[in-house]
RNA sequence: GCCCCCAUCGUCUAGUGGACUAGGACGCAGCCCUUUCAAGGCUACGACCGGGGUUCGAAUCCCCGUGGGGGCACCA
């Protein structure tokens, strides 16, 4: 465990929408900054103005403040080491990568994307590495100057050397050796005058002293490239954690766009603002990614106090993780019956009022006991609890029915019921018991057909909560109504 | 095609040369509880990718295969 307090940063591109991914790498981050005493940094990397799209900024800072990933320093709540915009901070990398170019780390170069697709394709063609074909790197320092100062259009390229190998070393996965002729001279700057992630990220990190680089692992191809960077301009490095990527469900290959669909009509998302419509708790999204990719032997279900309290880089797994959606399910569950009653009620109002229901909060709270540990997800309350909240039910005839019995001996159960319970002052679950056990016991009817028959009445549906403590919140008035309401249905 | 990474139950994982009869969790199956649905309790099923080494001893270290994944942009 590190005991230097660490500065990490999430710094995603506002490209789409929020995934789990990045949340998962957002946790991290923040579990390792809270742990060791550190800050924990929000960086917006838009530097391709032509795939940000509208909306996407605010679509992440929402969902970490969901996830309760507050940032200590970022776009909208500032910083000492800001701007946290990419765009914002344009004049900075181009300072660095002049500095480049002036140590020899890095060259203009005027080739057209034209030149360089016709010279991909060819490559191509014969089976070859796809590479820059190094036109611009033996220029003329003086001449490429002249060209750039007589203001033609260019890039930088960072000068990767060309023999003798690169060691770069990843936390997880120890030293990764890549052979210098293997990387490409990359663009670090583009005509446009923006940086590509590449310098952007570099700059960025050391500017902001970042100590701990989490990021996916499909930056491991780069990653070479990156650390040739930083030694160019003499920094010291962060301490880099690829983590392992997301595979579906299946563990064949990434998530698509089609099985994120799929997923979709399941009630799950990879996505962290469908997750927060859907019904999902924070602490059960956040425990169950958490533990794809980190290792924990037991006692897995965690507040995120534990999580901070228990979190190590060490335990860290490099190998790709299939996304297990039922999992999710259960740790939600978990974590719904963990919530206080107050917090759950609160959790849940929103899914009642958004089925139009009028949620009278006294009696909200009266009925979580009795729906807590049948939920999955905090819209299963309508499913369950609606109920409660409706001036009346429309119960089917069909339903009315008891299983094996058939309309005429329904009816006569309802209208046993009825008796027993208008004779009743008050049902609860002691009150009501005694007198419909005694029922069944001289009916010769089984207690799901009584039962069965009184729950529909009472609640419209064949699937509810305890009948009686049930009844108990709904009132006397309500539930007599709906039982004589099942006897002229059945009649 | 080239490069890189990864490899324990179906899935997420524990395991860092002897404590392994390979542990936990999800799921699945059965039982108990039970007026429905859940929750809870108990039990079962279930894995070290293959082959070579190293070692007294290998899930653990090395090599080779195989399989899977990721990447090869003026995208991140």
């Amino acid at each position: 465990m590190s005991l230097q307090p660490a500065r990490t940063r999430i710094a995603p591109s506002p490209t789409g929408h929020m995934h789990l991914g990045t949340a998962r790498t957002a946790l991290y981050c923040y579990l390792l900054a809270k742990q060791t005493g550190g800050q924990f940094i929000l960086r917006i990397e838009d530097t391709d103005q032509k795939r940000t799209v509208p909306g996407a900024e605010q679509e992440i800072m929402d969902g970490l403040r969901w996830l309760g990933l507050q940032y200590d320093e970022g776009p909208d709540v500032g910083g000492a080491y800001g701007p946290y915009r990419q765009t914002e901070r344009r004049e900075l990398y181009q300072r660095r990568a002049q500095t480049l170019v002036d140590s020899g780390h890095a060259y203009p170069c005027f080739c057209s994307p034209e030149r360089l697709d016709e010279v991909r394709k060819e490559q191509m063609k014969r089976k070859e590495n796809p590479r820059y074909d190094g036109t611009c790197r033996n220029l003329d320092p003086a001449e490429a100057a002249r060209r750039v100062a007589a203001g033609e259009a260019h890039t930088i390229r960072f000068k990767v050397p060309q023999e003798g190998v690169t060691i770069a070393r990843d936390h997880l996965r120890g030293e990764i050796v890549t052979e210098n002729k293997q990387l490409n001279d990359q663009v670090i700057l583009k005509t446009d005058g923006l940086p590509t992630y590449h310098l952007a990220a570099m700059v960025d990190d050391h500017e902001m002293k970042i100590t701990h680089v989490l990021r996916g692992a499909e930056w491991l191809g780069t990653f070479p490239l990156h650390v040739n960077i930083i030694r160019a301009f003499g920094w010291d490095e962060p301490v880099w954690i690829h983590l392992s990527v997301f595979l579906k469900p299946s563990g064949k290959g990434k998530m698509s766009k089609r099985e994120a669909a799929e997923a979709l009509k399941d009630g799950h998302s990879i996505f962290v603002k469908d997750l927060q419509e859907l019904g999902f708790l924070r602490e059960g999204v956040l425990n169950w990614s958490a533990l794809m990719g980190w290792g924990v032997a037991e006692d897995e279900v965690m507040s995120i106090e534990q999580m901070i309290e228990r979190f190590s880089i060490d335990s860290l797994t490099p190998s790709p993780a299939a996304i297990n959606f039922q999992k999710l399910d259960h740790f939600n569950a978990t974590h719904i019956r963990l919530l206080p009653a107050d917090d759950l009620a609160a959790r849940v109002k929103p899914y009642f009022v958004r089925q139009g229901l009028v949620v009278d909060d006294a009696k909200l709270l009266k009925i979580i006991p009795l729906i807590r540990e049948r939920l999955t997800t905090l819209d299963d309350c309508v499913a369950f609890g609606g109920f409660f909240f409706q001036d009346s039910v429309s119960p089917t005839r069909e339903d009315l029915i008891a299983k094996n019995l058939d309309a005429q001996r329904s009816l006569e159960i309802a209208q046993k019921a009825y008796q027993i319970l208008e004779a009743l002052p008050v049902v609860n679950h002691e009150s009501g018991e005694t007198p419909f056990r005694e029922y069944v016991e001289s009916s010769g009817y089984n207690a799901g057909q009584v039962f069965g028959v009184l729950r529909v009445a009472v609640t419209g549906q064949k699937v509810s909560p305890p009948l009686f403590e049930s009844m108990e919140i709904i009132g006397r008035d309500v539930y007599l109504r709906r039982v004589a309401q099942a006897i002229e249905l059945l009649k």
